[in-house]
RNA sequence: GUGGGUAUCGUCAAGUGGCUAAGACACAGGGUUGUGGCUCCUGUAUACGUGGGUUCGACUCCCACUACCCACCCCA
């Protein structure tokens, strides 16, 4: 039996690959413009690092992840997600003396045991961007229009952008408590699930999808209803701020991060053209992380930005993606003395810079010709005995079927023009 | 973890309880012995997911399993 790629995995191919090298080219060059750098770190970590940094009660760390031990006894885990590494990093190699704010950007794959479905892979891939060493609502508006100005460049400008304050820990409880006292009289109706939530994070109630538990939460008290004085003022920034960058938005209480480390800023980037799994680009800010993971409070802001996500979106638009570069120049062959030619002649265009290709199969001057063809070839030149004599070549413009007589020795001056 | 759907050549895709399981694309060869795309001809494949069962006989009916797709949950 042949072994299969995992399940919930991928395998990219050259007819895929160019749309994953423009978005890439396409999100370096933005974070490039809005100066963000970008950082690597490992695929794997220690695997406290997300149980302290995404939370011991998310699901991501309860039944989500890839963790295992190595010969060494360590317990490993492949990254669920980027900012907690990021985070690591930044206070490991001691950038918080940098002059700051420190803005990193990155491209990562990450792991997530969970049932495949349209938009979700146990592995998948996402860009993401972080801001350390800032509590300035500039910040958190930096982060979404950078977003906001990427999303719009892939040509995908109509997605929706939904933000909300999660609080932080001096109001989420107050929140908390109000919304047990307003869900308590009518606890029987809610579904399973969200008797669990009750008690363990009633605020996840709010977005259930469950027509029940949406009917009783209609007027339910709201998490932006409740934050601190620092927490409205900072939204109040928040807003004044994307006003100022002339960015659209929808204010929506009912997001909630599925990461523990959020704190205030919440938003999404949403979409229903891809399926149920509509959150192309998620984000937020987390105050707290790295108190959690080090011993510094540095404050930071970012968010993660599918890329299957976003190529599908970007596919149900339509979007045209440039297309590879064509072969620019084939060499077809006939005989054992101009194969050594083309070899030759082969490699000298290739040095001078062209997509140049020749038939490895050896085939017939017909079968090179339609593989030349297949190829999208500009040119093609034919090398037998009788251009090695005189030295001079027949070029074929494909397209035109036109042949231009040539001295070899001007080849590459001809293409060039 | 819980549901629903699907499973026939490399790909797409017909099909009926019963002789050699269509067709198209792709691939290969030829019409054109040093010239592709179009067209015409020819050719190739141990294709009915796996394992059971019912039946004289199953690709077609039943059961189980597996894989993929979709949805819930959650998230990118």
């Amino acid at each position: 039996m042949a072994i299969k790629a995992q399940k919930g995995t991928k395998d990219i191919f050259p007819d895929q690959i160019h749309k994953w090298h423009y978005v890439e080219k396409s999100f370096a060059d933005i974070c490039d413009r809005y100066g963000f750098k970008e950082a690597r770190t490992p695929v794997f970590e220690a695997t406290e690092l997300f149980q302290r940094g995404v939370g011991d009660t998310t699901d991501i760390v309860q039944k989500e992840m890839y963790t295992f031990e190595d010969y060494g006894g360590r317990s490993i885990t492949l990254k669920p997600e980027g900012t907690s590494p990021t985070a690591r990093a930044f206070l490991e190699h001691n950038h918080y003396a940098d002059a700051q704010p420190s803005k990193y950007y990155y491209n990562i794959p990450c792991f997530r045991y969970e049932k495949p479905q349209s938009g979700r892979l146990r592995e998948f891939h996402q860009f993401g961007i972080e801001t350390f060493g800032t509590d300035d609502m500039i910040a958190d508006a930096e982060i979404i229009a950078l977003g906001y100005d990427f999303l719009n460049e892939m040509g995908v400008g109509q997605i929706e952008l939904r933000i909300n304050s999660v609080g932080c820990p001096k109001c989420r409880p107050n929140h908390r408590d109000a919304l047990r006292n307003f869900l308590e009289p009518r606890y029987d109706e809610l579904c399973d699930t969200c008797k669990a939530r009750y008690e363990t994070n009633p605020m996840r109630i709010l977005d259930c999808k469950s027509e029940i538990c949406q009917d009783i939460v209609k007027d339910a008290p709201m998490m932006i209803d409740y934050l601190c004085d620092e927490c409205t003022d900072a939204f109040v920034q928040l807003e004044k701020n994307l006003e100022a960058f002339k960015i659209e938005y929808k204010v929506d209480p009912t997001i909630v991060r599925g990461l523990d480390y959020y704190t205030k800023t919440a938003f999404e980037f949403v979409t229903t053209m891809i399926g149920a799994q509509g959150t192309v680009c998620g984000g937020g800010r987390y105050d707290y992380l790295m108190d959690e993971i080090g011993d510094r409070h540095v404050p930071g802001v970012g968010f993660g930005l599918g890329k299957e996500r976003l190529i599908m979106l970007m596919e149900a638009n339509e979007v045209e993606f440039p297309e590879p570069k064509p072969t620019e120049v084939f060499i077809a062959f006939v005989g054992e003395e101009a194969k050594f030619y083309s070899l030759n002649l082969l490699r000298k265009l290739r040095c001078a810079g062209f997509l140049a290709e020749t038939d490895a199969l050896a085939r017939n001057i017909k079968g090179q010709f339609k593989y030349a063809n297949r190829l999208n070839a500009k040119y093609t030149v034919v090398i037998g005995d009788s251009e090695i004599e005189s030295g001079i070549l027949t070029v074929k413009d494909m397209a035109s079927s036109e042949q231009i007589r040539v001295k070899s020795e001007e080849l590459i001056d001809l293409l060039k023009k």
